[in-house]
DNA sequence: ATCCGATGTCAAT
DNA sequence: TTGACCTCGGATC
């Protein structure tokens, strides 16, 4: 499930077991029979991650871009050898004889030109995950911006790739109050967080989970179990409210923020 | 069996 | 600011 490290995993997914060799591509939910049917039998010859956005080139000097975006519950889950029958809805199969990988509940599923898929570039903020990329762009506009660094973060425009956990657990890892205004933040807190960002989302690229508890604040260091929740990680305050901080004990305070339930620690994050 | 929430985005108001 | 999108899994009845 989607953050950015999600997505640049995919792209690389996609790439090993596809890129190369002609594909198979079906759509046996039907939504994206016309599509499919357009890169069925080319070549998957170029991968692209850029925030939470996936992107597969077929055939990329015929300029056939598939662009994904999985939204909060899309998902691609991959099998090997020969494909069984679709289970559910299955917006789009790839496949070839060693591999399939089956797309549900995606936001986007759409061709792109690859003037498309530029102008789709051009409208997100720079990724931490993106070697090229740097923060200097997304200070431009946080410093400037009356919005608070909460909402500022989840903005694809100002900064691409982090999502709701990324957005808790390094405002806490760095002491931020998630309601202070962008404009008050310092430029060497944003330059720590952005070094931040870039360290734990490569490491979300690698481990295929978030972790963002440092070594003597895990479980085993504190001596209390483990924690367990759903995306698979260990972090400070996502989906921890009312459980005590790992640092201070305090409570961890939520609160929704643009219809997504904000977390943050009231002691370690002061204004 | 049914309800609810979720790592996200966009259109309509 | 609100609701729609559209899927799954876990909690609840």
């Amino acid at each position: 499930m989607p953050e950015g490290h999600t997505v640049h995993r995919l792209a690389a997914e996609h790439l090993r077991e596809f890129g190369g060799r002609a594909v198979r591509a079906s759509s046996p939910q039907g939504r994206f029979a016309a599509g499919a049917s357009v890169i069925d039998g080319r070549v998957l010859d170029g991968v692209d991650a850029h925030g939470k956005h996936l992107f597969l080139g077929f055939d990329t000097a015929g300029g056939h871009w598939l662009h994904v975006h999985l939204g909060l519950y899309g998902t691609v889950r991959f099998g090997r050898g020969p494909a069984p029958d679709p289970v559910g809805a299955v917006r789009l199969r790839l496949a070839n004889d060693t591999a399939h990988a089956d797309l549900r509940g995606p936001t986007a599923c759409e061709l792109l030109t690859p003037e498309e898929k530029q102008a789709l570039h051009a409208r997100l903020g720079p990724d931490p995950l993106r070697p090229g990329d740097d923060g200097e762009r997304a200070w431009q506009r946080i410093s400037r911006s009356r919005s608070t660094v909460a909402v500022l973060l989840m903005d694809q425009k100002v900064l691409a790739g982090v999502g709701n956990i990324y957005r808790a657990e390094v405002l806490f890892r760095h002491g931020i109050d998630p309601r202070r205004p962008g404009r008050e933040l310092r430029r060497t807190e944003w330059d720590a967080v952005w070094a931040d960002l870039v360290a734990l989302m490569n490491e979300g690229v690698r481990g295929g989970r978030i972790d963002t508890v440092r070594p003597e604040h895990t479980p085993e260091a504190m001596g209390r179990p483990p924690r367990v929740d759903d995306h698979g990680g260990e972090v400070y305050v996502y989906r921890r409210a009312g459980q005590p901080c790992l640092v201070c004990s305090t409570e961890v305070s939520t609160e929704p923020v643009a219809a997504r339930n904000l977390f943050w620690c009231p002691t370690c994050q002061k204004a």
